[in-house]
DNA sequence: TGGCAGGGTCATA
DNA sequence: TATGACCCTGCC
């Protein structure tokens, strides 16, 4: 990988895979939307990003170098050497289809509350309102950026959500889900400390998670592959259920066997899999 | 226009 | 360990 700052954005070089599309719309985030001139553009660690690919580079638009190497390098884990990783989880035909598919996916490193509320959001919703939830969230109670001429609002931390109440949060009309992100709240600031999910064994990480109301097995593997970088959990929702199935009939329990399969890489195979199965609506 | 399913989880038995 | 209910809304 190469970089060079160039007015004012950064130019990214041999970067071979890395690929804008299937990262932000394989199913990871909620909150990058593609533009009409094919860039993303959406707001993550507290700031506003466009990203553009223009041939073979990668354009950050809107950033300094120092800012690049900071925050969106780790975001986007540019570091990664995903040409290894795919290879690795290419251990048989379906897997092979399915890497291929995906080909250029990164695991964006987001932050772990947002992580936490979105997936809450998530259970037993379709996206499209899972979207529109969070959105409000972020226009009610986050802070207010304007960038390439439109108004954008980060997502709240803990500390700004700390005072509110359901009255509050009816807005939104997350419906039962309400009482489970007031309860996130409370514990983050409490007794649940997000900052040790990154080191803290799987299992114990995972237990803490669970001790929030509405975050159960699924979304609590969600928070440590997508908030916490730990590449080691293997969130199992309905679409990773159905293509684990139908690759693998013999199989008796998918998390285990998905666990077993792909090791500490098995989060990343999660989303190679639950992206080729949702797109082409595989054993549905 | 009505009815249903949706990136699960929780509460019961 | 197994069933329902659950807030809403987009879509058939």
């Amino acid at each position: 990988m190469d970089y060079y700052e160039k007015g004012s954005h950064v130019v990214v070089e041999n970067l071979p895979h890395f690929n804008l599309s299937h990262t932000f719309l394989c199913g990871q985030c909620f909150r990058w939307d593609k533009q009409p001139d094919g860039s993303f553009a959406g707001v993550a660690m507290g700031r506003y990003l466009r990203i553009s690919c223009e041939g073979q580079a990668f354009v950050f638009h809107n950033t300094d170098l120092n800012t690049f190497l900071r925050i969106w390098m780790p975001y986007f884990d540019l570091a990664g050497d995903y040409g290894a990783r795919g290879l690795q989880l290419s251990v048989d035909d379906r897997m092979r289809r399915a890497v291929a598919f995906g080909w250029g996916i990164h695991l964006l490193q987001q932050e772990t509350f947002e992580c936490l509320l979105s997936y809450i959001i998530s259970a037993n919703n379709h996206i499209p309102r899972i979207k529109t939830i969070i959105s409000a969230l972020c226009t009610r109670f986050g802070e207010k950026i304007i960038a390439d001429g439109k108004v954008h609002y980060t997502f709240p931390s803990p500390a700004m959500l700390s005072g509110v109440t359901e009255a509050d949060l009816a807005p939104l009309k997350a419906g039962y889900r309400t009482k489970y992100i007031l309860d996130a709240v409370q514990k983050v600031i409490g007794s649940v400390d997000l900052s040790k999910l990154k080191t803290l064994p799987l299992s114990e990480a995972k237990r803490q998670l669970m001790q929030i109301k509405g975050v159960g097995s699924k979304v609590a593997d969600c928070v440590l592959l997508f908030g916490a970088g730990r590449f080691g959990a293997f969130p199992v929702d309905v679409w990773v259920g159905r293509a684990m199935r139908g690759f693998y009939p013999e199989v008796q329990d998918v998390q285990a066997a998905g666990e077993q399969k792909f090791g500490e890489l098995c989060g990343l195979a999660q989303q190679y899999i639950f992206y080729y199965a949702r797109e082409q609506g595989l054993f549905k």
